[in-house]
DNA sequence: AGCACGCCGACT
DNA sequence: GTCGGCGTGCTC
């Protein structure tokens, strides 16, 4: 007997272990590891995933899986021991890690339904059941019908059945066709009653076409048929239906012209060597390309990729999901044409689940993808690249909290091929690594067409105040922002907070409106004119008198891109202006619509957020301005600097990127701060060094590793003790070479009135930490006395929140 | 996570 | 005397 291991769909502690079960003898051959099962749990029917064989357990009473969910395993061997390695590298559930694996269609979708066994539906049912013979757990519910039908499942006249799901569906289309030949055709027509003229010409068509089946929607179209008529030729057997499945292609009316590749200029070149000798000799070897904005990093990529192609094996390509764009897309699937899969998050369920599809048939070769196409289960990986390697949105904020670059090294040392990590600002960690000769080193020290870099002022926005100029914009600015308008060049400007103004505040007490369950200041949204808070969703009107001191001087502070737009329109209302933030931006294709408009020169300035600081690349820019560089600064977190210094020099990057040359605004209320004086001098290297003192100094990455405990409860005693608890322990058991931090208050102390406490670990090496945060864990998840106590446990934290 | 079983308060 | 509250423990 067949005997399979499962993996339950409970994201629980208790239930996080494998079950065993009886392989039917029918599905025997067919059930194999990494396929997703039904099986019975408890009461219930759960999915599961098959994650062994065996011929023995040791538990006795064994139920059987119900059936397979798929024909062929969705995780093969490879991704079924990389899931084995995030559960244990980042302390999460395994089901979890299947499931950040699997398209979002593949969720289990469960379901209730009453199922009447005898004919008769007993009194007082038959207004909910009427002729059905099911009705869901839900309406019954809503009829308030449940205790009634509990009593009826006792008695034995009611079933009460759960169904499992698969959330995606294949999408496919019904074709209508016929067997017979074009004279049978002709009898049949005229052996029809003379007043069935519709089905007449519908025979009419296949007399003359040529193919045999055609999709119904089309038929319908080109001989006015209604489905009715379509039918009865069915009914009597003249006509065929089939449903065909197909592909829903997210880039169906889009046409790329094909390109060729570009010939390398002697860095590229140099840059590419390495690349493709470790692609031949099929050597795992991450290499760090660290190439300035417009350096041509991307033609090295591509270049890559058609050697992987050229050895038959595939390759996968991470994007940060803003720059995910279509002119992104299009330059990989102008290079490699319908080889090319795309994955982000724009696409909806079904359209990423027929990509996915395309990866595992093998009919594609190439993946582009935001951080979860790491997964991409293609099974002859011959390269993994990561551009902007130093992205933050690479590491998954919820669990499995993986970061996509472990990841890809991961399954790049499994097929032994190379990952190219490419950035015009690495991350600190990833540079050190280069340094180190953990990676390899690669630079592309120059701009393609020997442009020079922009030149970049800064402007002391504290200077501008005592002179008397209380404007969004400097003079400097100002005065360039019209000159630009003037010569008919254009501009983009750079804010990174979106709406209007970010909080309120009373000139007279300085009081500052605040959520009643957050420890958080509340943000102002001018459409509703209300106050809401990002982190619960609490939101009030805008108070007309202080609630502190009754004074009437309510002042709005904090610029976003919103009042940025009213101001550009009051000062040069001549100006055509595009804003570009998640606002303006979140309607299919608006994206790439507006980037058109501004590269056909219908709009004199560009203003937006994060999302305009990459990939744009258009020649009549000469001047990028930075309305407050320092936004970030002054967030409670280690990298802000680094993060500082990336965001303005990608920015930087926007301008003179062509013919004409390029001219760069800094505004900031902190001049002298050196990621924004190294940033202004576009100086990697000055920084990096500066920075590693710094972080030398603090005991912070790349010298140190962090994990990061974070407790919350509603009462601050609990989650003070339970967090000294956790401290203590880990205190007596980590080497002395490790550095607790804690007990500690969250930087946000207190989310939807649950207090935050926090222990950040900083160690170098520590075999055993692992074990005991999964001791941690279990501990205050068993002894769950107290069910509003929550311990979550981030290893290598981007997000100190 | 759900769901059942089980043991104590306010109602027909 | 029952209905229903949610504490506890299990699911191959």
């Amino acid at each position: 007997m067949q005997i399979a291991s499962v993996i339950v769909d409970v994201a629980a502690m208790q239930t996080d272990r494998e079950f065993d079960y009886k392989v039917p003898e029918k599905w025997e051959g067919i059930v194999q590891p990494g396929m997703r099962v039904i099986v019975p749990f408890g009461p219930r029917k759960l999915q599961g995933f098959v994650t062994a064989l065996k011929s023995e357990s040791t538990v006795k009473n064994l139920k059987a899986i119900v059936e397979p969910m798929d024909l062929l395993p969705v995780l093969n061997e490879e991704l079924l021991n990389l899931a084995d390695w995030l559960t244990e590298t980042t302390l999460c559930f395994k089901v979890s890690a299947y499931q950040a694996m699997l398209p979002a269609a593949m969720k289990a979708k469960y379901e209730k339904v009453f199922h009447v066994r005898d004919e008769a539906v007993s009194a007082g049912l038959a207004d909910l059941f009427g002729r059905r013979e099911e009705v869901t757990w839900k309406e019954a519910e809503k009829a308030g019908k449940l205790n009634r039908l509990r009593q009826e499942v006792k008695d034995g006249r009611i079933e009460l059945i759960y169904k499992v799901k698969s959330k995606g569906k294949k999408k496919s289309i019904r074709m209508i066709g016929t067997r017979l030949s074009t004279e049978e055709l002709k009898v049949q027509s005229e052996a029809l009653p003379a007043n069935a003229q519709k089905q007449k010409d519908v025979l009419n068509y296949w007399i003359h076409a040529d193919e045999s089946f055609i999709s119904a929607k089309e038929l319908m179209e080109q001989t006015g048929a209604k489905n009715a008529t379509l039918k009865s030729l069915i009914d009597k057997d003249i006509l065929v239906e089939r449903e065909q499945e197909m592909y829903r292609d997210p880039y169906e009316d889009r046409r790329f012209e094909r390109t060729d590749p570009l010939p390398l200029t002697a860095e590229q070149q140099e840059a590419i060597a390495p690349i493709l000798s470790a692609i031949e000799e099929k050597r795992h070897q991450t290499f760090l390309l660290y190439g300035v904005t417009g350096s041509g990093k991307t033609e090295v990529y591509l270049q890559s990729i058609q050697r992987v192609m050229e050895e038959g094996k595939e390759a996968i390509v991470l994007v940060p999901e803003i720059s995910l764009t279509p002119q992104m897309v299009s330059r990989f699937k102008a290079r490699f044409g319908d080889d090319v899969a795309v994955l982000h998050s724009g696409l909806s369920i079904g359209e990423k689940y027929d990509e996915w599809r395309k990866i595992q048939r093998k009919e594609v070769k190439v993946v582009v993808g935001a951080r979860s196409a790491v997964f991409a289960p293609f099974e002859n990986l011959g390269l993994i690249i990561i551009d902007e390697e130093h992205e933050t949105s690479y590491k998954q904020e919820e669990n499995p909290r993986y970061h996509a670059r472990e990841t890809a090294i991961r399954r790049a040392s499994f097929y032994n091929c190379p990952v190219i990590l490419g950035s015009a600002t690495p991350s600190l960690e990833s540079f050190a690594r280069a340094k180190k000769g953990v990676y390899q080193l690669l630079t592309l020290p120059k701009r393609m067409n020997n442009q020079s870099l922009p030149e970049v002022g800064i402007v002391d926005m504290r200077e501008e105040l005592r002179d008397g100029n209380r404007s969004m914009f400097s003079r400097a600015l100002f005065e360039k922002l019209t000159d630009r308008l003037e010569k008919g060049e254009q501009t983009v400007l750079f804010l990174n907070r979106r709406g209007h103004s970010s909080f309120i505040m009373c000139r007279d007490c300085g009081y500052v409106a605040g959520c009643p369950h957050c420890d958080i200041s509340l943000t102002y949204h001018r459409h509703s004119h209300r106050m809401k808070c990002h982190y619960c969703g609490f939101e009030e009107p805008v108070p007309s008198v202080c609630p502190e001191c009754g004074g009437e001087h309510i002042r709005y502070f904090g610029t976003g891109t919103q009042k940025v737009e009213e101001e550009l329109a009051k000062l040069l209302p001549h100006a055509r202006v595009i804003r570009m933030d998640v606002d303006t931006t979140s309607r299919k294709g608006a994206h790439e619509r507006l980037l058109d408009q501004f590269k056909e020169g219908k709009a004199d300035i560009l203003l937006g957020t994060q999302m305009i600081a990459k990939g744009l690349d258009f020649p009549n820019i000469t001047l990028v301005g930075v309305l407050s560089a320092d936004t970030m600064l002054h967030l409670p977190d280690f990298r802000s600097a680094e993060k500082t210094f990336q965001l303005l020099t990608q920015v930087s990057g926007r301008a003179g990127r062509h013919h004409l040359q390029g001219e760069v605004i800094i505004q900031t209320y902190t001049p002298e701060h050196y990621s924004i004086q190294l940033a202004a001098k576009q100086d990697y290297d000055q920084f990096y060094q500066q920075e590693m003192r710094i972080r030398k100094f603090g005991s912070y990455p790349p010298f140190y590793y962090l994990a990061l405990v974070t407790v919350s409860h509603e009462n601050v005693l609990k989650a003070t003790k339970v967090t000294e608890n956790i401290t203590q322990y880990l205190q007596s058991r980590l080497s002395d070479e490790a550095i607790i931090l804690g007990p500690a208050a969250s930087p946000i102390p207190r989310i939807n009135d649950r207090y935050r406490y926090q222990c950040l670990i900083k160690y170098k090496r520590e075999p055993q930490l692992t074990d005991m945060l999964k001791t941690v864990m279990e501990h205050y998840t068993r002894q769950q006395k107290d069910k509003h106590l929550q311990v979550s446990i981030d290893v290598n934290p981007f997000m100190m929140m």
